[in-house]
DNA sequence: CGGTACATGTAAGACGTTACATGATTCA
DNA sequence: TGAATCATGTAACGTCTTACATGTACCG
């Protein structure tokens, strides 16, 4: 479902494109926010024609097709952005390594510590340089604090345990 | 992978359990970090005990199943725990919903935002009855960082809207 | 002419959810 | 005795990843 609504938001923000710009668009605007590659993307675009919430155009340059959202694909989206109530799935391994922390001994501890810091600061430098303007702009600010309170975390961890 | 090494974790950090018992502590300890229902769990073990990850004790009152860990579920673990480089793969809905905010009316994205407050809100609350102590403890601490953060957002992004 | 970016697809298998199904024990 | 909790499982279906497969257009 969440793909769909992804992809028709796309459709509906940038306007018609290709299931290869749809693809970069997750690439690059959307890593932070939902994933998926060309091979769930493609065919989520043919069974999304299919039930009339996008259209295709006949087939441009290399192959080329454009997807247009229709008046019933934003009728969807609409509904589901108004009424979609926040349900807290989280699935993060970091968190998981976070978790099982003190099973190990502390100079271990540190060094998966460091590490995480590492991959927070690797995703600031990514999320940094993406534009703070249209689409995405609220979603870009939750992104940010959440990898700036994650870097937070880690130097507090740190403390931690080398006082402990 | 991930949910093998949630299991073997738990078993390390609380002794042997049943899938039952590792169940509950999925919807009471571990939920703000990794997710699994029983019937995930249950042929995961099975599973884990056929390669000998963990070992199953005879059955005890009705049907009781004890899993052990094994010196090489211990191994699988502790390698997972030191070697594993963070990936950030996020699948959020809130923040999808954040992502398009732009797309609706002012009035509407006010409602969303405010429901999406309520959810932290009630995430929040969720947390706060979590002991702080014990394994679980540093991954607390970062789940309510998050949850704190995720609320100062909406604060921030109402804000915004309403003076935009 | 060779590499890179453009452009689309299929298929197998892993992972996750929902619905269905069963039976024991405890407590009011 | 009926409800709640304990306790385990299967099956169907949907989602996601990885590997495989193919061909076009542009640039140096």
């Amino acid at each position: 479902m969440s793909l769909r609504i992804a992809l028709l938001g796309l459709l509906e923000a940038v306007g018609p494109a290709s299931g290869y710009d749809l693809t970069k668009k997750f690439e690059h605007s959307l890593n932070h926010v939902w994933q998926a590659g060309h091979t769930q993307i493609y065919p989520e675009l043919v069974k999304m024609a299919a039930d009339g919430l996008v259209a295709a155009s006949s087939e441009g340059a290399r192959g080329r097709k454009i997807y247009t959202i229709t008046p019933e694909g934003a009728r969807e989206l609409h509904t589901w952005l108004v009424e979609h109530e926040p349900v807290f799935v989280v699935r993060s391994e970091t968190a998981l390594q976070a978790f099982l922390l003190p099973l190990l001994p502390t100079e271990e501890a540190i060094t998966v510590v460091e590490r995480i810091k590492a991959g927070y600061e690797a995703r600031l430098a990514v999320l940094d340089c993406q534009s703070r303007t249209g689409v995405g702009n609220h979603a870009l600010r939750l992104g940010l604090a959440q990898v700036r309170i994650g870097l937070e975390w880690a130097d507090e961890t740190l403390a931690i345990l080398r006082s402990g």
